[in-house]
DNA sequence: CATGAATGAGCCTTCATTCAT
DNA sequence: AATGAATGAAGGCTCATTCAT
């Protein structure tokens, strides 16, 4: 059925450019951040010309929501398996942590990408393309583990959303020092997050 | 007295047209960001002719680190006295973290503005101009107390760069609730964020 | 042939479209001088739109090149011709400077706009493009026939460099003459010249 | 009275700005070229206002005009001294030629100057404001001497206007060889000169 | 399906010129 | 007599988008 096939973007050629044209955007605003990632540019690192972009995308702001479902697709999964495997809610809290900095290193790329269109993709009007309001699915599986274990008794009363919104920011902090510095331990940030945050939030 | 007034050079009417445009620019770079606050719009906006910004600043870079100059002048020297007037480490931590969430408070578009330069501003390289490394002068105040705080035996041992990023990180968060949520406590916002990292820090 | 027309490069149509700009900037700058042949007026003298001199020269620098070469492609050619085929030095110099002088008639329009572009046409530091370094390569022929001719005994001793300059000095000094005084008697002017610097150079 | 003080100019500080600005002017034409000379250059160099320039000369291109004549004044006496003292025609063209070297030499700044003027300089209707046919002057005393030295019977008869043009013309060649080669036999340069005219044009 | 070609708006910058003071 | 300030046009260039083929 058309739908059925449309539903994941039409016949396997059609779906082959789609992916070809969404990993060579995501390459070229890794590499030359958002603001230069032109369809010129693009198109170049794709070596295919301006025009399929458009046929396959309609226009730039399509082509960017792409990219940015790509990316997301698989990467929740991964946490929320580490998540789910771990024990008491303490633990539930570490793993995600730990799921998420091991997240970060295995993905640099992606997440600077990711990183680059949040903080520069606009609308017409000149408001964020993805702003807090949107990125709430980010921090509610989070105040779920909260929650969780406030309730179990094993974290003690704290404002969910602060605390969620912190443990986040502490997360997406790692990924400009990444660039920084390559070789950051990982482990050992993700270790010393866990305390702190064990700490901050035990009963 | 004009001699106070001229002391950061040039006549009055120079400085008032500098301050004019930058006001102008920071004004653009709040409302429609910083990849749209294009010299013909701060021009517009500032209700004088293209032409003027060059006359005064002599290229967009030129304005745009005026921006960021302007908008950091008094803004650290609020902070530093909360933190200095605090009694203890533990004390300390916490004036450093309520100074920091009064003053986003009181300035929210000067810092919506810092952060938008920060993310956009890139130089012909397609590097950020404000990187990580720069922004070095932001957290090492903060290590500073945390060592402090570890050498007086008040605070626990903790990697203080981790922590420093971290509280650093928390505190950075919140301007985008405020943005989204204009009457967002922040007082106990800061209370919640206190608390947490006393715990976490405390020997 | 298509293979033969795409030799240099290009579907018929990207031919044939920098064909005509190339046209068009040569004729502007023939009629307004370099210091006007701005990309605005070429464009508009080929009824294009600016952007299209992009899309096939990449800056107006290229174009300009693209100019040259053109321009000089042909011309060397007919010249060294008319000097191979004469017989003895006196008769080679001679035909050097009538073919010159022919040409110089016959390409009114190419000649002064090489002129302008090698007196107007400056890099970034605001040096000459085309100097006099450059231009080796018109005065070395002609101090070849020279030697030529005084190892042959023909010509007399002099410094063939100071003569080559001046022959080709004697030569170029009729263009603007052609320009103000579109029917002036070529071939007479040629006698004279050719007179002249027999008498200058037999031995 | 005022008729005689305008005449050169009027009061005296008017006359020393001017000439400052003339001077400016020059220094700046030769050291960037005549297109980089803006007036924002050459009131940076003259340590002045742009304003002030406008005050003296009214426009640009009357600046411009002062600078040409400046830059001939007292140029045509020293060549045409050294041509009246000499004893036959053949003579007072070597001591053209001689002379015309010499001063080369001695003002090669002032003759870069007058020489991107005379290529750069254009009208509003993109024509050269100096073109050849304003330059009879400098062809037109050359030319005398030529026609004296025929009617004299010492030299042969030969189209003066052509000999004059290239004698001319083999003269300014000059100029280019020395910007780039500063220490060029300058006499040297002239005995080939001479001995090359005069065979050319002895009867 | 895909391309090459073209467009037009917008960008940053430079310039000659004007004018109030 | 001179200055600093401001203007508006123009310059070279990039970009997202459209469209005939």
């Amino acid at each position: 059925m058309q739908s059925d096939t449309a539903k994941e973007g039409g016949t396997f050629i059609e779906r082959a450019r789609r992916a070809q044209i969404v990993a060579a955007a995501s390459e070229t605003i890794a590499a030359e951040g958002f603001a230069r990632a032109s369809l010129t540019r693009i198109a170049a690192r794709a070596q295919i010309s301006k025009g399929v972009i458009f046929y396959h995308f309609g226009s730039k702001d399509e082509l960017v929501r792409a990219v940015v479902v790509e990316t997301y697709t698989g990467a929740g999964t991964e946490i929320a398996k580490a998540v789910e495997a771990a024990p008491d809610h303490g633990a539930r809290l570490a793993a995600y942590i730990r799921g998420n900095l091991v997240f970060l290193a295995d993905h640099r790329t992606e997440v600077q990408v990711l990183n680059e269109i949040f903080t520069s993709f606009r609308g017409e009007d000149g408001r964020l393309a993805y702003d807090e309001s949107q990125l709430e699915s980010v921090v509610a599986p989070l105040e779920a583990v909260l929650r969780a274990g406030q309730e179990a008794g094993e974290l003690r009363a704290f404002d969910r959303r602060v605390m969620a919104r912190t443990i986040r920011a502490a997360i997406d902090a790692v990924t400009p020092q990444l660039n920084l510095q390559p070789d950051l331990d990982v482990g050992a940030y993700a270790d010393e997050l866990v305390d702190t945050f064990t700490r901050a939030t035990c009963a």
